[in-house]
DNA sequence: AGCACGCCGACT
DNA sequence: GTCGGCGTGCTC
């Protein structure tokens, strides 16, 4: 009796949605003890002459297709670089978002890098050669945290071995670490998460939002972590930096893995947290296809593999509340409340001089003087540069672009004014409308905020922190750090007060998550002064300026999701945005129609002849409408666009794209 | 994507 | 009769 020959279901290295499948091959008996599940392949494509590369995903005995096998038609590497769970997991993310399973792999897996591959498995065999438990540097596997943090004692441990899914209020402190660096309380909560798991015997997913923020975990590992359990994994890495960590992750030992967004998908099989920074950043919405925010590829992920998972922040998405209002995640809060001294002020004419000099209120004058008497102060403002906007002296028209009609900006006084889309100089400016050539500034930039305010605060050192000006650390010695949002550098000690100047711009933005958005600057900016610092919050009013003062981001996430259950807006709802032809957005409209849960918006026409529906549909039905939608994309790929008489014969552009939980589908 | 299969007009 | 046009559909 020989063997059953096994045979490969191999998923093809393909963006083509038709090709979004398991294709089973026979394997060759010369390959037959090279082939395990993960590794990279070349397969034939429909008959002889086509090869493609694909992963092996599993390997069987018996399948239910009943046409002949065509075989393996090499193993591109032994390295078994898509771990299973992986594959699971980018196949139900997939699914979910009515995307390909290929197109959330690229997540998961970078390009292959023989040099990477040849040292990994060099290194692997050497170790299988070596004496069992005889190595000298086997990593100790740390003891369970034992600081509170600021969190009941022992409910860190215990969420890890209870698999709990929780939102974790953050400590709005900064906190010395023995290094003498300082970081966000968040990153030592984070750390401990990270050493609770491994202490448990499970690895740990930390994903953050940027760079400035991935510094500080980073830090805050190496406090309590040898640097051998830590894994680097984000976009910034090149390529065999990016391969290496991949490969580094599937050790045998637990390991704390950080990164951004795609980190979640890092092939840990033996998982005991994931744990996200601030989820409502849009740095972690994927920008590439299927569009997967890294919230919804941990939740998944955390169903799958059975882990901890914790959405910590300062503010709470209108997501990550609706799952508690559900009773999906449970809420982690600190042991006592650390509340951040918010003092919402109207925007009213300053009486002092000075103030009416740097145009913040007398309150928020007050507040730095005093403040810079012993320490660095914060000041947020909205934008960068000097004016953020121009316009003509005579008619008043925003000053736009010669060559690609943005909007004109100045960087420094006096400086010549650039286009804030494409840079180009604006030498000679002459308006559109009227002709004229001479231009006024519109609003205040971090430049000139920090010109105003060093007239206001003579002798006072200004540090100006935004987006070319990266700064991540001042010192605790007297000065105004003048920062545009998201890039406020870390004080030692905290600040000793915070304003928050230009809040009636922020609101002014268009957007459905504007309140989220602005609580969630706010308040990552007020978690950075120390503690009984006043943190003055300008020209704001309303529920936003209350959830600051009472610091109760939750609550105003509450109301914002009562509000959006009533006009049926997303979280409250799934929302999928159609994109393409009539005819296609027409037929995937039609395919979900009939779903109870589901209503669609247009479709209306948008710009290049294509049009656009919004169908929104309750979470119950996500998978069937995902499903329907998938299947209307390959539709459309594979049968043949209507001709148009005298029309070029076929375009290759998609007749229909779908994206699901666009977080603005509703603007544009 | 590519490439074979298939069903209608000009050719030896 | 059949050679080849490209529209249609499939890929283990």
């Amino acid at each position: 009796m020989t063997a059953p020959a096994p045979i490969a279901r191999v998923m093809v290295d393909s963006p083509l949605p038709q090709l979004d499948r398991l294709f089973d091959y026979a394997v060759p008996a010369s390959l037959v003890d090279q082939v395990t599940p993960g590794i990279r392949v070349t397969v034939p494509l429909r008959s002889a002459g086509r090869i493609a590369e694909g992963f092996v995903v599993d390997i069987v005995t018996e399948i239910a297709y009943t046409g002949t096998l065509s075989e393996l038609e090499s193993v591109v590497s032994t390295v078994p670089v898509l771990a299973p769970e992986v594959w699971a997991l980018a196949r139900q993310v997939a699914d979910r978002a009515a995307g390909t399973a290929s197109d959330v792999v690229r997540f998961a897996v970078p390009k292959r890098q023989v040099r990477v591959e040849k040292a990994w498995l060099a290194a692997r065999y050497a170790q299988q050669d070596a004496v069992p438990d005889a190595g000298p540097h086997a990593p100790t596997i740390p003891a369970p945290p034992t600081e509170p943090l600021g969190y009941p004692a022992g409910r860190i441990m215990a969420s890890l071995t209870g698999q709990e899914r929780l939102a974790v209020d953050a400590v709005p402190r900064v906190v010395e670490l023995p290094s003498g660096e300082w970081v966000g309380h968040w990153a030592t909560m984070m750390a401990a998460g990270a050493v609770a798991a491994l202490a448990a015997g499970g690895s740990a997913i930390l994903a953050v939002p940027d760079y400035r923020d991935q510094d500080q975990l980073l830090a805050a590992l190496a406090a309590v972590l040898p640097p051998e359990l830590i894994v680097r994994l984000d976009a910034r890495q090149s390529n065999p930096d990016r391969y290496r960590a991949v490969l580094a992750c599937r050790a045998e030992v637990p390991l704390a893995i950080v990164g951004n967004r795609s980190v979640v998908y890092a092939p840990a099989a033996n998982l005991g947290l994931i744990a996200l920074w601030d989820d409502g950043d849009p740095l972690h919405t994927e920008p590439l296809a299927p569009y997967v925010h890294t919230r919804d590829a941990a939740l998944v992920r955390q169903r799958q593999q059975g882990s901890a998972l914790w959405f910590l922040g300062h503010a709470r998405s209108t997501e990550v509340e609706r799952l508690v209002e559900i009773g999906f995640l449970g809420v982690l809060a600190p042991e006592r409340t650390y509340s951040p001294k918010v003092v919402p002020t109207a925007a009213q004419a300053p009486q002092d001089r000075f103030a009416a000099l740097a145009r913040i209120p007398s309150t928020a004058w007050r507040e730095a003087r005093t403040a810079l008497d012993s320490g660095p102060v914060l000041v947020q403002v909205a934008r960068p540069g000097y004016a953020p906007r121009l316009a003509c002296d005579s008619c008043g028209e925003s000053a736009r672009c010669g060559h690609c009609d943005g909007p004109l900006g100045t960087r420094a006084a006096g400086a010549v004014p650039s286009c804030t889309w494409c840079g180009k100089p604006a030498a000679d400016w002459t308006c559109g409308n009227c002709a004229g050539t001479t231009f006024r500034l519109v609003g205040q930039g971090s430049v000139r905020t920090a010109d105003d305010l060093g007239r206001a605060f003579p002798g006072i050192r200004i540090i100006i922190a935004d987006g070319e000006r990266q700064v991540q650390h001042v010192d605790d010695r007297p000065a105004l750090i003048i920062a545009t949002r998201g890039a406020e550098p870390i004080a030692a000690g905290g600040y000793h007060a915070v304003l928050l100047l230009d809040g009636e711009r922020m609101l002014a933005r268009e957007s459905l998550r504007v309140g989220e958005d602005c609580l969630r600057w706010w308040s990552n900016a007020a978690a950075l002064a120390r503690p009984g610092a006043s943190v003055v919050l300008v020209g704001v009013g309303g529920n936003l300026a209350s959830a600051m003062a009472t610091w109760r981001p939750e609550a105003y996430a509450a109301a914002e999701l009562v509000d959006r259950r009533r006009l049926r807006f997303p979280p409250a709802i799934r929302v999928a945005t159609l994109t393409g032809t009539a005819e296609s957005v027409e037929k995937a409209v039609a395919s979900v129609t009939g779903l109870a849960g589901a209503d669609v918006l247009g479709p209306v026409g948008v710009d290049g002849g294509s049009v656009r529906a919004i169908v929104r549909f309750d979470y119950a039905i996500g998978a069937a409408v995902a499903a329907a939608l998938r299947s209307e994309v390959i539709r459309a790929a594979t049968t043949r666009r209507a001709r148009v008489p005298g029309a070029p014969v076929r375009t290759s552009l998609p007749t229909l794209k779908v994206r699901c939980d666009d977080t603005e589908p509703f603007l544009e």
